[in-house]
DNA sequence: GAACCAAATATGTACAAACATAGTGATTTA
DNA sequence: TAAATCACTATGTTTGTACATATTTGGTTC
């Protein structure tokens, strides 16, 4: 890897070497719990002082993507998937910044008449079609999320877009949507048949399901999704601050 | 307000600060877009240099809870951010907010030596005894949630306390101690021996999993908390809004 | 009065230096 | 041999300093 920046770039400095340090955060070479280089060190290869180094290290410390510990030193956090509250990275930006290769087993979009359920949250009738979109995502060795999603008329999604891109940028950049708030629910259940074949798991094997209720700027209902996630391979983190 | 560190303080200067400005932050005197004291002024005043204050401030940007303008200055960001809604509601109160009536089948404390996790997080030996407290509650017909919780020595418990008052009441009310800060990791696993046989449930059945740390009003650790819950009988609910 | 310019103000970036403290491992001591 | 000590390493804390850059403000000129 080369480590070097551009002292002469208008980038400050610090942002340049967070650049870097999340890309020695994806590279195998610094898995497994093994040590970055150490702090002066690092700084002096890149020719900028600790001062500046520890600008980046921070803020990649405070999401949680390197630790830190006094007397031995900086190493990247277990890439055990997480996804972080409030944190609004898509799902494969954010395996990306972690260095979890992703792969796409299926996608398929329909239209279909929704659940009562559905239409009543978008609050429209049952006989409009909305899109639905089926998503099987996971590691190389295999699947280990199955993601429904409903997307509200309003949307103006047609069901022709790439969606390889992430959602989230889709709907902002070509339908000018941004999705503001997000309620979710977390509970366990059970892999019926149907999930369990999904997931290449056993019916009645442990699953962390999340509904989430995604709203626009103005509080207006746009997406209604389902999430399957195979036990032990997703952990939700939440941070929480009384005030 | 008083505008004063602790130099002789154990606690670093930048973590005090840190406290301060969460204080202004709660004031009504920073609210509606008010400035905060500009940087220079600040770090005078508290009689610390300027990069350590702005080593606190950064993390409060980073935070959400302020928002820093180049040329103008510093101002506390509108509020609304994730998911306190029933978050710091003690699980009776939330029972009882919800209806439920709650059955307390068992409550035991021992003092243990901590794992090598509990002792690292709680920055202590191996060999200094902690508190475990260990609860089975749920509704009249059966239990649904296994809690274990382990305190840091620095909370003064004793062993002794009527745990079946909430908790956070013993240690605000009791031992001045609040807790402010809580990171959970909530994630799906399989019942074990143990946990079945606590639950009442088959070994292999879905477990709602929830790993809690939490931290008091100086970031300092005070609990470690498991929560074991029967699926389908707990729902966790997150909202969280795009800053 | 409008346009322009310059000073004042506040945050942003960056460095060098020093000392503190936690953890590790080797060396010395009881 | 086991415990105590010490040196070493890496991060943690803190200061002082300097210059850069965005924004606002007030004065000057046309």
């Amino acid at each position: 890897m080369k480590l070097a920046l551009n002292h002469k770039s208008p980038i400050p400095l610090h942002i340049q070497a967070e650049e870097l340090l999340r890309k020695m955060i994806a590279d195998p070479q610094f898995q497994n719990g093994k040590l970055l280089p150490n702090e002066i060190d690092l700084a002096n290869q890149l020719a900028i002082s600790r001062t500046t180094l520890r600008q980046a290290l921070n803020k990649l410390v405070y999401e949680g993507l390197l630790i830190r510990k006094k007397g031995v030193g900086t190493k990247v956090a277990d890439a055990m998937i997480s996804s972080k509250s409030a944190n609004w990275l898509s799902f494969s930006q954010e395996m990306k910044a972690r260095g979890i290769p992703i792969k796409n087993f299926e996608l398929h979009v329909s239209w279909i008449y929704p659940e009562e359920v559905i239409a009543n949250f978008f609050n429209i009738k049952t006989d409009q079609k909305i899109l639905k979109l089926e998503r099987l995502r996971g590691k190389p060795e295999g699947p280990f999320v199955y993601f429904v999603s409903y997307f509200h008329p309003r949307t103006g999604l047609t069901g022709e877009e790439d969606f390889k891109r992430p959602l989230y940028d889709i709907l902002q950049a070509d339908y000018n949507i941004i999705s503001e708030l997000s309620k979710e629910e977390i509970s366990a259940k059970a892999a019926d048949k149907f999930i369990a074949s999904k997931l290449e798991t056993e019916p009645g094997s442990p699953i962390l399901f999340r509904k989430r209720f995604v709203f626009d700027q103005a509080d207006r209902p746009i997406e209604y999704n389902l999430g399957y996630y195979k036990a032990d391979s997703f952990i939700y983190t939440v941070e929480s601050r009384r005030s």
